[in-house]
DNA sequence: CGCCGATTAATTGTGTACAATTGAATTGTG
DNA sequence: CACAATTCAATTGTACACAATTAATCGGCG
């Protein structure tokens, strides 16, 4: 009575791996005609809400760490919609600002949500219900310490003190 | 009252991108002692239900193209776990075979879907459930023509014929 | 038989993902 | 203040994804 098998079909990894990819093969023909790619309109849309935010912060939010967003964004100023630019009082840091460019994009993205739910035929309690358990299992899933990254959601004042990153160091 | 927003902690698809890659990254510890990435894990699962297959049908079954598939295949060649010929009835086709060493690695593969569904802390409901919405999900998201490819559940006996393959052909 | 359109993989080029390393800047501690 | 540990971004290297093109083969049709 195997509770769990190796059947493809049995497998809710592969239905959310290939849920994910068909999704982001819907966006691809919107965003071409903004000209960015999913992991930027991520980005954009994290700029439209903050206005500026630094590589650290993109980071955390959106789960992507430095190897995937430093030449991502550096593509992003190539093509003129976001400055990068090093913090005065921290040179660590990397400060990511909107261009106008970059703001005015916002306007040519705003049906771009509701048309792809209204293409996925899914209602809004399901759509709801849906985003609560994968939220669950993206905690569940994450490295010890930031279970909770969401919480930082809107990213309020500023404190921002998010700790932890577990090694995940391998064999 | 905008029924949509473009604020990331509203977008479903962010929620199904960000669950994606932390349940692959789960599965990365555990893929790691067996020598495999996460893709090879999928053909991998249809191998050692079919024992043989075809590119073509990889790529209907993953919904992957050849363009991620062959190199792919051809990785999966080189650690010897399988074997790839033409078809000496239609030399277009090649045919992906288990050797000795890729059947024997699923013993091994056995206790992972079990330990990643216990890492997530999720139900068996909910997990059905789950599946169940992500598929149609996937359906509704896939181009016109190829809706309903996961009746090849199984690929029974071997009719498969899947035409379809809308262009997507962008602006 | 000879050609034409369709099928199938492989290749090319761009853009993520992510582990591991590097290097500069900052912080904590004596 | 010196200096070790930490933080942060960039770089390096490997492996997907996917559009577009290429190349070989097959199937049909006159």
């Amino acid at each position: 009575m195997a509770r769990t098998s190796l059947r493809l079909s049995d497998q809710v990894c592969f239905a959310l791996y290939a849920a994910s990819r068909a999704v982001t093969g819907l966006y691809r023909p919107m965003l071409d005609e903004l000209g960015l790619t999913y992991p930027q309109y991520l980005v954009m849309l994290v700029l439209w809400e903050h206005r500026s935010t630094t590589v650290k912060e993109l980071s955390a939010t959106l789960q992507l760490d430095s190897g995937t967003l430093s030449p991502l964004l550096k593509r992003m100023e190539a093509s003129g919609l976001v400055r990068r630019q090093r913090r005065p009082d921290d040179e660590r840091s990397v400060e990511i600002t909107l261009t106008d460019k970059g703001m005015a994009l916002r306007d040519e993205a705003r049906p771009v949500p509701g048309r792809l739910v209204r293409t996925l035929e899914i209602s809004g309690d399901e759509l709801v219900s849906l985003r609560a358990l994968l939220r669950r299992i993206t905690a569940a899933a994450l490295p010890e310490g930031m279970e909770n990254w969401e919480s930082a959601g809107a990213v309020h004042g500023g404190s921002g003190s998010d700790r932890g990153r577990a090694s995940r160091r391998g064999a």
